[in-house]
DNA sequence: CTGTATCCCGATAGATACTG
DNA sequence: CAGTATCTATCGGGATACAG
């Protein structure tokens, strides 16, 4: 991070540089990175998928639901959603302790755009899938 | 992955709920995952960025504008994507050797969808503040 | 039922050096 | 210039046991 790479005639600084590549994004790569690391990791996405199907569930049933899933992941994963207001958890003072989750709005919007994801993946499957073949046969 | 989690008086087995939980996803997750298991590291989205900005970009250009990244990285990336069809590669039988990097119509299209996921973490993102403030500060 | 607490392993990726 | 080769550190995540 202290020490970048700077190795040609470049006049300009690299920082400058890195601002103009990334225009894309709206503020240069640091949004899109850390919304990534939200749902980038391997059960984020299935438990939103899970709780949009039918929320409220209760840990059990989302740990049933969610294929492969250990209890651990599954907490790690609800207290990140939950901090990051895309899920509710709500706890019944009862015995046994009964817990639900549901998505929040703002959940909800997020389902939509991994939705738009995942149609992206259905559609283009068959041409990567072919691309990969053409490189792999190199 | 051979043992299952059934620890209620659920009837049907865990495949079946697992099917129907995931109804949302086309393809029960599967497709989802694959795809956040491209994009979901840490360089590939930034590179395709861009790459979106100004291609065909020699892998100098991309070394310079992508901050923070290795060489290693960049090449695993680059590979990654070239293998799946979305940015091309070209070499040119030159001394020095030059190889530019352009992103395939196919990568063209990722890159909206990959847009609108920024779009939403823009937009988003002082709700998600906030909601992460008030569950720290509990 | 709804979680925590440990231990541990494999994959990801950073640093560095070397090459056609 | 455009990579490859190695070595290593970190970390997500699985298995298991335990607790409120």
């Amino acid at each position: 991070m202290s020490a970048t790479h700077i190795d040609d005639t470049s006049q300009a600084p690299d920082d400058q540089l890195a601002a103009d590549a990334c225009a894309i994004w709206p503020d240069g790569g640091r949004n899109i990175r850390q919304t990534l690391d939200r749902i980038g990791d391997k059960w984020t996405v299935l438990v939103i998928g899970v709780l949009a199907a039918s929320a409220p569930l209760r840990f059990g049933a989302l740990y049933q639901r969610v294929p492969g899933i250990s209890q651990r992941m599954l907490t790690l994963t609800l207290r990140r959603l939950e901090r990051d207001g895309l899920v509710t958890r709500t706890a019944y003072a009862e015995v046994p302790p009964r817990v639900e989750y549901a998505l929040t709005p703002l959940g909800e919007s997020l389902r939509v755009i991994v939705t738009a994801l995942a149609q992206w993946a259905t559609d283009r499957n068959d041409e990567i899938e072919s691309a990969r073949r053409d490189f792999d046969a190199r």
